[in-house]
DNA sequence: GTTGAGCGTT
């Protein structure tokens, strides 16, 4: 590398054996975006290696994380970062598309790993999924909001002192709630709040919310619970960028008698927003880098067992994906009515439906089933009340299913 | 335990 250069990749040695790719993007999104994590394995018995290269944006970014996360703790041990002297072997970049992941071992870990506590990504096909990160080795555009979590300091530029690895949030900082011009409500002012935020920034956040429950879920719990807004904030901008299925929402037992922590006025309001003239939630969102989908044993990439995680995710995996979208890129999480309010469960039942439409949903799992019963029986009365993203949406499945968008 | 891999060829 030319003189002078930083390197925009970090060496990170000392990592616990169990530790994922996820959970060291985890740590290292402290300092700012991460664009790539490789923790090395031997082949031989699939273990980690102890070490790994952590790639960013940019330079500043990668000293940031040096100075910031040096003797981090994870699992019990303290990590070593040092920025990374030798570039990857010739072979990298040139030749990599050959049927998968050229030599990654990407299967030992991010089936079930990872911090974000649920598996399986839901928006990417289920099968040849993208890799977790960013794959690429060469420039990458970064995201939107540049680079840096926190100290931005260069060596010797008299900046701050690196800050001890837990993630504090000043809790007292953060308003209660504003309020709302009269008029509004608290669902449509959050779907517009999200609406003004470019996915770069999303994923910011995101990644800052991911770090922070992971570092420290008992200030984070606080957070949520004293920030119910924050808390419908951040679930809704994970439907958006595909991060949880809208079929999760059914699974969320309202809970019996509810804590006083609650949404400002009304309790938890349903996704999506009913009519109301708000914008439709950007539809730009790239699929969020789906988890590694763990290599077939046997195949090219597999390089042994997973390294066990600690007790993420021990639930069912979540059903893959809503039953085969048919086209490719970003299509926008189809509304899901909740129980609690605007479709009255006209289960009217399969039965309903053309036996084509029948089949098709045979083949999905029960929650599914249930959430397309719903939508593809809404009234059209139900459906001009959504709003244009909504109805494509609804278009798209009743085509899909029904072969009639009608 | 501490600086990255390896079938192939348009």
């Amino acid at each position: 590398m030319p003189p002078g250069h930083a390197s925009k990749t970090i060496f990170v040695a000392n990592i616990p054996y169990d530790v994922s790719e996820e959970q060291l993007a985890n740590v290292f999104s402290e300092a700012g975006p991460v664009n790539n994590v490789e923790i090395k394995f031997d082949p031989n018995n699939g273990r980690s290696k102890g070490y790994a290269f952590v790639q960013f944006y940019d330079e500043a970014t990668a000293l940031s994380a040096v100075r910031n996360l040096q003797d981090a703790p994870v699992n019990g041990r303290n990590l070593r970062v040092e920025l990374s002297t030798d570039e990857p072997g010739p072979r990298r970049g040139g030749r990599g598309s050959r049927g998968g992941i050229p030599g990654h071992p990407g299967g030992p870990i991010g089936n079930s790993a990872g911090g974000g506590g649920q598996g399986g990504g839901p928006g990417g096909p289920p099968l040849g999924g993208a890799g977790g990160f960013n794959r690429s080795q060469h420039e990458n555009t970064p995201p939107v909001g540049g680079p840096g979590g926190f100290d931005q300091g260069y060596p010797g530029a008299g900046g701050p002192p690196p800050i001890p690895h837990v993630n504090r949030v000043d809790l007292t900082a953060l308003p209660d709630g504003s309020p709302l011009p009269p008029g509004t409500n608290p669902t449509d002012s959050i779907s517009k709040t999200l609406a003004a935020v470019t996915p770069g920034q999303m994923q910011d956040v995101m990644a800052s919310m991911k770090s922070l429950i992971s570092t420290n879920p008992e200030q984070a719990r606080q957070l949520l619970t004293s920030k119910p807004q924050l808390a419908y904030a951040l679930f809704q901008a994970m439907l958006l960028m595909n991060i949880v299925d809208p079929s999760v929402l059914q699974r969320i037992q309202p809970l019996p008698t509810a804590t006083p922590a609650r949404p400002p006025q009304n309790a938890y309001p349903p996704y999506p927003p009913a009519s109301s003239g708000g914008p439709p939630p950007p539809s730009n969102y790239p699929p969020y880098p789906p988890q590694n989908g763990p290599p077939q044993p046997g195949g090219p990439g597999y390089r042994g067992p997973p390294p066990t995680q600690g007790g993420y995710n021990n639930g069912p995996p979540p059903p893959v994906g809503y039953g085969a979208p048919p086209s490719s890129g970003y299509s926008a999480p189809p509304p899901v009515p909740t129980p609690q309010s605007q479709v009255p469960t006209p289960l009217t039942g399969m039965a309903a439906l053309p036996p084509s439409a029948q089949q098709a949903l045979a083949t999905l799992p029960e929650d599914q089933q249930q959430m397309l019963l719903q939508v593809l029986q809404l009234t059209p009365d139900q459906i001009s009340a959504l709003d244009a993203t909504q109805k494509a949406s609804i278009m798209q499945l009743r085509q899909q299913f029904l072969g009639t968008a009608a």
